[in-house]
DNA sequence: GATTGACTTGTCGATTTCGCTAAGTCAAGC
DNA sequence: GCTTGACTTAGCGAAATCGACAAGTCAATC
């Protein structure tokens, strides 16, 4: 078991969002500074980028990086969306009270 | 050479989300799953994040990953940061008295 | 069938992060 | 001065990524 492909988004995206722009992985890499072959390992789900690399790779494909992560579908970075939806919580007491809250969750789920 | 602080973007963004939400490490490290220590890491500039831990941090913290690298200086990235943010922490059932009490606390506000 | 091109896979040593524990700093409050 | 709380720092072994190189796959073209 274990297919190391099949449950990593960053792996497909990377993949996809590159042949979609028609890069092969030697062009990709000579624009993005990272070798061939760790593409190949990214792109396999063999390795996982490190904070470096993973911004050069947004950087050269032109996507964010929550794009390459799945985090959003939105490949083009973000408008602003409900800068805080949770504004009302940022009173301290009511802040503490949910840190609180979670915090027996948290505990009732350990059991 | 090399001060670990002054040029990276990730340790400021990260201490200064941390802060202006209102949470202390040892909070942010129970919502995140990340040690504390590691945070201190992190916000000190002596170690990257991992992929894993990255997209944890932005998970907890609500904001973007791309704001978090310095890549944007908007801080939310995909609409639905808030709903997603303590995805991993707790079940469903959970998931929604956690709702219950937010809008609990969001009425409340408002008187 | 041999060659070419795109890509995969394996191995190497070096470097880094991982989580963890223990100890240290340091300001605030008693 | 002592304690508490938030945070820092150091050290540990385990695990992962790093870049580089060699070798292998595999379909397409000649």
């Amino acid at each position: 078991m274990s297919q190391p492909d099949a449950a990593e988004p960053f792996s497909r995206r990377l993949r996809e969002t590159r042949k979609q722009i028609g890069l092969e992985q030697a062009q990709l890499s000579a624009i993005s500074g990272i070798p061939a072959t760790s593409l190949s390992h990214f792109e396999a789900g063999r390795r996982k980028p490190s904070l470096v690399n993973l911004r050069n790779l947004a950087d050269a494909l032109g996507v964010s990086v929550d794009f390459l992560l799945g985090r959003t579908d939105n490949p083009v970075a973000h408008v602003d969306a409900a800068a805080f939806r949770d504004e009302h919580l940022y009173s301290a007491r009511d802040r503490e009270l949910l840190e609180d809250f979670k915090a027996l969750l948290a505990k009732r789920a350990k059991e």
